[in-house]
DNA sequence: TAATCACTGGGCAATCTGTCCAGCACAGTG
DNA sequence: CACTGTGCTGGACAGATTGCCCAGTGATTA
């Protein structure tokens, strides 16, 4: 399941041009079109790759309040618990942690007062005990794979990539 | 900025079918090519879509542990903390908080060992006072964005596209 | 040594992209 | 009510890309 230094390179070539094509990307990497087809190939199959979906920004969409809420749940009531945070759309995601809290999730809303709403939609729901939650103000790191799979890949992938 | 039903409809079988053309995409929503060729162009230019990075399995890169630290930064410390943590490459996203903690992070590390070795690079920084970890066990709601789309585009998108 | 595997370099038909254009419907404005 | 801007349709075109296949090569393994 290692990546190798070509895998990275592809990887991180995609992500920071995702909508070029499989013949750009052999020429960027100075191989042949085959290789980078195969390669992507296997990284989906391997999983490494899960797909390319859009990437949407909440705020843009009119939810610029994001926060983190850690739940406490009732004995027992996890698997319900779950399923509800599922239809909640503000739920953006949703993890069973260890520590003091049972579950962590990110929440968006409208603003900081809809966020009570949605809290209340959250909590509002009987296997949840007690809920805490902490408001974003700034995000200096926004989700990155890019240094992950650099090191991952042994590499070194110099500077700005071609 | 409202994202509009057809909006709405295009971002999500963007992110169902992440590999789909312009022309497809067109005929899926049975619209004319031009027509999702502009919406496309200005959700991106909205900054509705940021882009089409891959999305990549930090598991399958073999991270298969995911943590959240809630971080105490000393007074005055937040640009150097932030600058610091923005090195470590197992850092996946930084924000900071509201509440006691001051800082959040998504950390992942090859095992629950090097989670170890992942925490003390963090915290092994001057302006961090203290670290609170929470190992995830399980995510059963991974990030997800239709949910928010289909309930920001006024929708009802129904059931699996086409 | 034979076999396997990954990569190269090339070719081909089918498809898609980028880009234009004219026509049409609709809403807001004067 | 006529005018105008905007968004969508349907179509056209050349050029680029994709999916697929093949032969040759070098390296690693049985």
């Amino acid at each position: 399941m290692a990546i190798d230094h070509l895998d990275g390179r592809l990887i991180v070539l995609l992500a920071r041009e995702p909508r070029i094509g499989v013949l750009e990307a052999s020429r960027r990497l100075g191989v042949a079109r085959g290789t980078v087809q195969a390669r992507m190939d296997r990284l989906q199959s391997n999983g490494v790759i899960r797909g390319f979906g859009p990437d949407v920004d909440p705020a843009a969409l009119g939810y610029p309040v994001t926060a983190f809420a850690t739940l406490e749940i009732k004995q027992g009531q996890g698997a319900d618990v779950r399923a509800h945070l599922a239809t909640v759309a503000e739920v953006l995601e949703l993890h069973t942690i260890t520590g003091h809290g049972d579950m962590l999730c990110r929440l968006v809303a409208r603003s900081n007062a809809d966020l009570q709403r949605v809290i209340d939609r959250v909590v509002g729901f009987d296997g949840i005990v007690r809920a805490s939650t902490a408001i974003v103000m700034e995000n200096p790191v926004p989700l990155r794979f890019i240094p992950l799979v650099e090191q991952a890949s042994g590499d070194a992938v110099v500077g700005s990539d071609r």
